[in-house]
Parts: C-alpha cells; sequence; structure tokens
RNA sequence: GCCGCGGUGGUGGAAUGGUAGACACGAAGGCCUUAAGAGCCUUUGUUCCAAAAGAACGUGAGAGUUCGACUCUCUCUCGCGGCACCA
C-alpha cells in the first residue's frame, strides 16, 4: 500500500476534531502543563512557515508530554486588533471587521491542514467585544490605581500622509516607510502606563523565571538599570542651581564645564535675556527631530550661556553650555562634563577649548596630559589630582566621594532606568477603545472619569470611514453620536476619550483568556486559574523579548497586585526559535519573490513531511534557510518508515543489535525533545530506520509498535495509520481491551462535558484507539550497554588504532595496556621510545605518552 | 561605540575536554525498469601516492592551559541581531 499523506491526514484530522482527542482538562488528576506559543496576527498573508516551525516542534513536546501522562493546555487564538490589519483593509478597500474574520478563517483552515493537537474548544480573538471588555477593565484598573496617566509625549507625525505613525513605521532615516518623506517628532497628549514603577521588580524577579540567557540578558539591558548619584551645583551670582546626574562621580575633581539639554526649564527661563544667539540655537536645537540629531553625526555644537557653575569640590568655575547632545529624557537633563574620561564630554572640550584634566590612571599607567588621544572610562584604575581620593581605586573612589557628597548636602545617590513609561494610546481606529469620558466643563468638569464598570465593553463603533483623520487625532473622533456622552459622575455633558489601545494591549494577558474563554463576570475562574497558572513552557520569537515579553510580565505583575491572578510570574520558563529564511537566504518577503507557503508543501508532501522538516532542518532556536531539496529528505524518510513497518516486521524476535539500537533511540529521543533539540531527534530515528533497512530480519511487531510510538510526536498522522493498521490485526476475532488511559480520558470527557453542546457528548464508543493516548515508550537499559566496548588508542594523543574489550573487562586498564602494545599499528609509533605516562579513560581512551 | 550570538566538508548541520564531519542534501557510479518515476546498493573533508596500504593536514586567525581542545582562557578578525550622543 502505497503512502498517501493527503488521505490519511484528512481522515485523522476529521477524527481527532470529532472526538475532541486535544481539549485540556480543567481540575484533571494529572500534573498538569500549559504548554503556549504566541497566538499569531492573522495577516492577509497566511499561514508562514515560520509559524509552522514554532508550533509544530511545541506540537510535538506537548504530544510527548500527554503520552507521558500530563494533562497538557495547547490553546490557539488570534491577536486581530492593531495597525497591520487597519492597513491592509485600507489596502484592500474592504472594512476591516469585514477582512479580518475571512483571515482568521484562513488561517484555521491552513492549522487544522497541519494536524496540531491545539484544544480549538477555548480558541480566543483579542477584537471579540466579550474579550475587549476585559482588556478594557484591565485598563481601568491601571487607571484606578495611577499607573495609567495622561502627558506630553513626543510623535511621529508623516506631514505628509498626516498620521502619528509608530515608531516601528519610521525607518532608520527618518522616513516613513510607506511614503518616503520625512517626518516629524511633535507633541501630542498620550495615555502611558506606569512600567518603570515595576522596574525593580521586573529585573529582581528574572531570578525566580527560567529563561534563556539570552533573553534574560536582552530584559536586564532594555531594563537598564544604573546607580548613580544626583549632584547639586550652584550658579554664580544666581539663586538657582542645577542637577547633574551622574555614573562616576570619581572623576569628579576632573570636571570643567556643565551642559544643559535645550530642553531643560533653566534654559526656558535664560531665554527672555538680550542673547540672541542663544535663543537661536535652541530654537533650531528644539526643532530637529531625535533623528535628525543623530543624522548630524556626533559634531558636537551648542552655546555658551555666560554663567559658570561652583564645583564645590575644588572651587573650579565651570562655564555653562546648552547643547542638544544632551538629552532631557534621561537623567537630569543636565550633565557635568569631565572631558579626560568621558568620550563625549571629551568632543565637546576640544571643540569649545575647554581643559582636559586627567584624574585616573588606567592599566598603562600613562599620566600624560590628555590633548590628543580620546580618553574613555576605563573599568579599572587609579585616582590622581582627586585630592582626598588620590591612589583610590576607581570603583572605592567612588564610593567614597558618593558618601562624601551627600554627607555636605551636596548630592544624593538615585538610580535611573534605560527602560520609558510605556506609550499605550494611538490615533488609530482598528484597536480597543479607551474606556474613559473627559468631563470638562467651562467650570472645571470632573477630568477624566473611567467609564464604570457595568458599562463594559465600550464598542468600537461600526465606522464607514475608518482612515487616519488628517489631524492627527484618531478617527473615532469624528464619530460625533460616539463621542458625544453624559459624564458618569456628574451627568454633564463629556466626551469620549478617542484613542485606541495599542495591539500589545490584547495580548498582554491573553494566556489567562484560554483558561476560561467564556466567563463573563471576571477574567478567569479563580479555581482555574490557579490550577492551570504559571504557563510552563512559553516559546516566541526572539523579537519580542523586550517588547511583549517584559510588557506582558508587567501587566501580569499588576494584576497579580491587585488580586486577579494568583502568582507573580507569568511564564515558568521562556524559550525562543529562530527565523526562517527563504531559500535565498533573505528574510521571506513578497518583493524577493522567495515566500514558502506551507498550503504548498503540504500539498506536494502532507503535513507530516513539513513538520519533520521543520524540525529537522537545524538547531531549533537558530535562522535557518528553507530548502526544498531538505524536505525531500524527510519525504523519504517517512515513505521508508512506512514501506518497512509494512513489510519488514516478524514474529520472531527482533536482532539484538538492532533492539539495543531501538532502545538508545528511545532514550534520545526522549531527551533531545524535553532539552528541544528536535533536529537531532529525527536525525537519530533516521538512523535508527538506516539500521531497520539494512537489517536482514527485521523488527518484532512489538519493538515497531515502540518506534512508531517514539515517532509520533512528529509524524502523528502516518504513526496513527500505522497503528491502526496493526492494532486491527491484533484484535481480529480478539475482544478488544480498550486502553486504559484512553478509556478514563474518554469518560472524564463525557462527564465535563455533558450538558454542553459540543462534539464530546455524542462521542460514541468505537474501537479507535488512538497512538497518542499511549504512554510514552519506555527504554530497557540492559539494551544500552554494549557487551563490548572500542577503546581508542592514542600514542601522543595522535589516534593510532581502536581495540575492543568486553565489557567486563573496561576496568582493568594493565590488561589494556598489554593489548594496545600488542597492536602493530601502535607499537610503530613506541619503537624505541620511552612511555613517560598512560592515560586510561574508563571505557573511551588509552593515550601513551612519550619522551620525544 | 555598547550588549548578545555565531564562524566546522560543495550545502544545512552533528559532536558531557576523548576516533571531528552523525543525520540530511547535493554529486559520482551501479542495480531494478521497455522507459520514466520511485526504490535499493556503493563512494564522497583536503593533500601526497597509478592504486592500495599508509601518511600529513584540517573546525575564522594567532597564542595559552592540557596526555589530549570544535569544546576551556586570552588577543584579533569577520558575520548576524539588539540598543545607541543613556551622562
Amino acid at each position: 500500500m502505497k503512502y498517501n499523506p493527503s488521505e490519511i491526514e484528512a481522515k485523522w484530522q476529521k477524527k481527532w476534531e470529532e472526538e475532541g482527542s486535544y481539549w485540556a482538562l480543567d481540575f484533571d488528576k494529572r500534573p498538569k502543563f500549559y504548554l503556549l506559543i504566541e497566538f499569531p496576527y492573522p495577516s492577509g498573508a497566511g499561514l508562514h512557515v515560520g509559524h509552522v516551525r514554532s508550533w509544530s516542534a511545541m506540537d510535538a513536546y506537548g504530544r510527548k508530554k500527554r503520552m507521558e501522562g500530563y494533562n497538557v493546555l495547547y490553546p490557539i487564538g488570534w491577536d486581530a486588533f492593531g495597525l497591520p490589519a487597519e492597513n491592509y483593509a485600507i489596502k484592500m478597500g474592504v472594512h476591516p471587521s469585514k477582512i479580518v474574520p475571512q483571515n482568521i478563517a484562513r488561517f484555521k483552515k491552513q492549522c487544522k491542514s497541519l494536524g496540531l493537537s491545539f484544544d480549538w474548544s477555548r480558541e480566543i480573538n483579542t477584537t471579540d467585544p466579550k474579550y475587549y471588555k476585559w482588556t478594557q477593565w484591565i485598563f481601568l484598573k491601571f487607571f484606578e490605581k495611577g499607573l495609567a496617566y495622561r502627558a506630553d509625549v513626543p510623535v511621529n507625525w508623516c506631514p505628509v500622509c498626516k498620521t502619528n505613525l509608530a515608531d516601528e513605521e519610521v525607518l532608520a532615516d527618518g522616513a516613513h516607510e510607506r511614503c518616503g518623506q520625512k517626518t516629524q517628532k511633535r507633541m501630542q497628549k498620550q495615555w502611558l502606563l506606569k512600567i518603570t514603577a515595576y522596574a525593580d521588580r521586573l529585573l529582581e524577579d528574572l531570578e525566580t523565571v527560567d529563561y534563556s540567557s539570552k533573553i534574560a540578558t536582552q530584559q536586564v539591558n532594555w531594563i537598564g538599570r544604573k546607580e548613580g548619584i544626583n549632584i547639586l551645583y550652584e550658579i554664580e551670582g544666581r539663586s538657582e542651581k542645577i542637577v547633574c546626574f551622574t555614573t562616576r562621580p570619581d572623576t569628579n575633581f576632573g570636571a570643567t564645564f556643565v551642559v544643559l539639554a535645550p530642553e531643560h526649564p533653566f534654559v526656558a527661563s535664560l531665554l527672555n535675556s538680550k542673547l540672541k544667539k542663544m535663543k537661536a540655537y535652541v530654537e533650531k536645537a528644539k526643532k530637529k527631530s531625535a533623528i535628525e540629531r543623530i543624522a548630524e553625526g556626533r559634531k558636537k555644537t551648542g552655546v555658551f550661556t555666560g554663567l559658570y557653575c561652583i564645583n564645590q569640590l575644588n572651587n573650579y568655575k565651570m562655564p555653562l553650555f546648552i547643547s542638544d547632545f544632551v538629552l532631557m529624557e534621561f537623567g537630569t537633563g543636565a550633565v557635568v562634563g569631565v572631558p579626560g574620561h568621558d568620550k563625549r564630554d571629551f568632543e565637546f572640550a576640544k571643540k569649545f577649548n575647554l581643559p582636559i584634566p586627567r584624574v585616573v590612571v588606567g592599566k598603562d599607567g600613562d599620566t600624560s596630559e590628555i590633548t590628543q588621544k580620546e580618553q574613555v572610562q576605563e573599568e579599572k584604575g587609579t585616582m590622581i589630582n582627586s585630592d582626598f581620593l588620590n591612589g583610590l581605586d576607581i570603583s572605592e573612589a567612588t564610593k567614597r566621594i558618593m558618601d562624601y557628597l551627600e554627607e555636605k548636602g551636596w548630592g544624593k545617590r538615585t538610580v535611573t532606568y534605560h527602560m520609558r513609561d510605556w506609550v499605550f494610546s494611538r490615533q488609530h481606529y482598528w484597536g480597543e477603545p479607551i474606556p474613559i469620558i473627559h468631563c470638562n466643563q467651562p467650570t472645571g468638569g470632573c477630568g477624566a472619569v473611567p467609564v464604570p464598570e457595568k458599562k463594559l465593553p465600550v464598542e468600537l463603533p461600526y465606522l464607514e470611514k475608518y482612515q487616519p483623520s488628517g489631524t492627527g487625532e484618531s478617527p473615532l473622533a469624528l464619530a460625533l453620536d460616539w463621542v458625544d456622552v453624559k459624564c458618569p459622575k456628574c451627568g454633564g455633558r463629556a466626551r469620549r476619550e478617542t484613542d485606541t489601545m495599542p495591539n500589545w494591549a490584547g495580548s498582554n494577558w491573553y494566556y489567562v483568556r484560554y483558561l476560561d474563554p467564556h466567563n463573563d463576570k471576571t477574567l478567569a475562574d479563580k479555581k482555574k486559574m490557579d490550577y492551570w497558572l504559571p504557563v510552563d513552557l512559553y516559546q516566541g520569537g526572539f523579537e519580542h523579548t523586550t517588547l511583549h515579553l517584559l510588557y506582558s510580565r508587567f501587566v501580569y505583575k499588576f494584576l497579580y497586585d491587585v488580586g486577579a491572578v494568583p502568582n507573580p510570574e507569568p511564564y515558568a520558563k521562556r524559550r525562543s526559535h529562530g527565523i526562517v529564511l527563504g531559500p535565498d537566504g533573505r528574510k521571506m518577503s513578497k518583493s524577493f519573490d522567495n515566500v514558502v507557503n506551507p498550503e504548498d508543501v503540504v500539498g506536494k508532501f502532507g503535513a507530516d513531511t513539513l513538520r519533520v522538516y521543520e524540525m529537522f532542518m537545524g538547531p531549533f532556536d537558530q535562522t535557518i534557510a528553507w530548502s526544498e531539496e531538505g524536505v525531500e529528505g524527510c519525504f523519504r524518510f517517512l515513505k521508508r518508515v512506512w514501506r518497512l513497518s509494512l513489510t519488514k516486521v516478524t514474529q520472531e524476535k527482533t536482532p539484538l543489535s538492532l533492539l539495543a539500537k531501538l532502545n538508545r533511540t528511545i532514550k534520545k529521543v526522549g531527551q533531545d525533545i524535553e532539552s528541544l533539540k528536535f533536529n537531532t531527534a529525527v536525525a537519530s530515528m533516521m538512523e535508527f530506520t538506516n539500521e531497520w533497512q539494512s537489517n536482514k530480519k527485521g523488527l518484532n511487531k512489538a519493538d515497531l509498535k515502540n518506534f512508531l510510538l517514539t515517532l509520533a510526536p512528529f509524524a502523528p498522522h502516518m504513526t496513527e495509520e500505522l497503528w491502526q493498521q496493526i492494532r486491527r490485526f491484533e484484535v481480529r476475532g480478539e475482544k478488544l481491551e480498550l486502553d486504559s488511559l484512553n478509556s478514563r480520558n474518554r469518560d472524564i470527557r463525557r462527564s465535563n462535558f455533558q450538558d454542553q453542546d459540543n462534539p464530546i457528548s455524542h462521542f460514541k464508543d468505537s474501537v479507535f484507539e488512538s497512538i497518542h493516548l499511549q504512554p510514552w515508550p519506555v527504554y530497557d537499559p540492559k539494551f544500552l550497554q554494549e557487551e563490548e566496548a572500542m577503546i581508542v588508542i592514542q600514542v601522543n594523543g595522535k589516534v593510532r588504532d581502536g581495540i575492543k574489550i568486553k565489557s567486563e573487562k573496561l576496568k582493568i586498564k594493565n590488561e589494556i595496556e598489554k593489548m594496545a602494545k600488542k597492536s602493530e599499528r601502535v607499537r610503530k609509533y613506541l619503537e624505541g621510545k620511552k612511555v613517560k605516562q598512560v592515560v586510561y579513560v574508563e571505557g573511551k581512551i588509552m593515550n601513551f605518552v612519550t619522551e620525544q
């Protein structure tokens, strides 16, 4: 019988769906395992082979876990709000509310054709009002706790498209990615979430979770915690003081100037003066976008204010400058310049001919004056020219001077972060409306008032004109009858908030909703959360490490604080996967014409082949280019297994060597799946198949079943079909005994879902006994030990021979040494030389070291 | 500039400090077949040698530790990803 994947796969997919084979059971006694993949954004392009790589690998992982007796939850849903959907809708000329369901339908069909063991009964969709009701509820909680606030924030504005842009839409040179025009920064009131209030906890709690070091490091860097000190400087002849943040106060005896950001509040007070030059500089600098500032390179510009700050340490008069290399958003917006030990300060000092004293001697011991070469901060060094700090190591000096400055009241230790508060509003149509009402009466009004919880969800109104408004406001502002409401507090005339949430909003908490997708009283039932949370393994793209992953941790921690979820960290373990590139090694893109469509691959080779190939193509966490030839290799492998399973099976015992290989394979595949090394797991099964093929006899049926069980997580359809064929053969004329786990599951399912209208309540007994409900095969350690071991014989580290030694003799070094010395090939190299040392590693290697 | 990851045959890659190149692709030769397809068998890191036997070389470059290094340490180099005038 020929291997016909399309027929087999359709048949089993239907069967699994009818029987609800992969539904997870709440409160089941088996240990739970919550396996999560990032739910997709259902784009118009359909499923990407990159999705398939991650999902089929996790599918194999989850299937094995089920076979090991875990109650596995492997859910799926749709992250369907956001700018890409809106842009796609504009491009197609169809309303997003129509386009999105179409895309979802297509994704769903494609997913199902892959035989992924998702629990479809828990499917969610972020654009469903019943879902985003709770996204809005979370926002209200943030507002209630004072963690959602409004502030003026610079936004990217495209003057041609008349719309605000996300940072992702602005190219490196400041151009809008779609129209190519230069964007501008302009200030606009936005909603922000105070993630910085959680910075320390987000950092500290990384120690309580199992993230790969790459991921953890990137989160640490993103949070960017820095300890330093704010130093107060008096301005000569003025009452105001300037506060500068620095992480290196040890070098403060080398400070020769102070620089303010153009946006610094003190600068504004200076502009009333007659200094035209200064005014012109500040105005010019403020107009520049951040991108333009960078585009100018590192050339320093600036203007002298005519004022001096006093360095209290040595009473040095430091001229006060304004320069746009200093950023208002970081630190205090004022920098004390230590040109001897900071590259930027050095450049600035050169430009304005300021002195560049040295206060640290680096490891080269150079004490000369710094004039030519750039001097950066050393990691190690000794202080000079610094009064009471002289001779101290820089880290000791830092502590000493911080204490000193604090004692004197000149400074205060402080901590800064790279991470900023999270801009949480968008001026776009296709998102969750922010549930706030603005009550601004001429007499004052109530301000920003939350929509009462009972009135949630605030449904997104259907708008014919959903395109950007052209004013920078959300298009919702044009829906006057929607905008116009009464204030929930005072009943006066008020206006709805017209901004919507970013596409991250719905994906912050979706994994909680899977636990109880239809609950209309709360996010999810508390008992269900207690049972399932935290997520045991969260698998996703590396590109989401700082945005989605960090931000959703923040949201979860907040929910924990308000008592809405049971623990402080959502994901116990996080791993990421590599990207799948086009066959040409470039990122898959329509413009390169190198996109591989999983549907085509399934059509040609079947889902099992696609799955096996995507796991075999290379290390799971590494970026890999697609290879059509590689797919064919995996197709050959499955065809070979199919053929051998039907032809090379015996009633006799499996030959010992083949049985040993099988047991080693079972062990290796099990370990490799656990450590996400899917490529070597597949390779070891190929190795086994090759031995099976070349073996004269073949596999006993019981052993064949074990091999099929091992392969089942990777190629579920084909193994299921073969399993059924074997079972049919076995039960012919016999009384069929249902596997206990299988029948138990079925009973639980039936009782759990009796009252609901779903396929499982119509479950009928059948002889069907799914391979995936069989226990994961157990290898027998007695087969892992080989009777003989090959000992490699080296002379001076070079391999000269290998000798076979009976296992029980491996401990006797003398005997092995004797045997090795008998070998012609070894003797040749030992002749006339004195053996100095004999190294023996049991069961592996013997190395003769001679005198040269 | 900073942080992170990586560099192994013609290609994708494998290798707890212990026979480098598993497995797969590609290529070459053969079997089967009227033919095609599919399948099966053999060979396949480089160099030396007519060939075999054998030997030398070989994991980006250079040094170090070690009886022994793709693996550990240091310096450099190239490539990829992230951040970036962050004080």
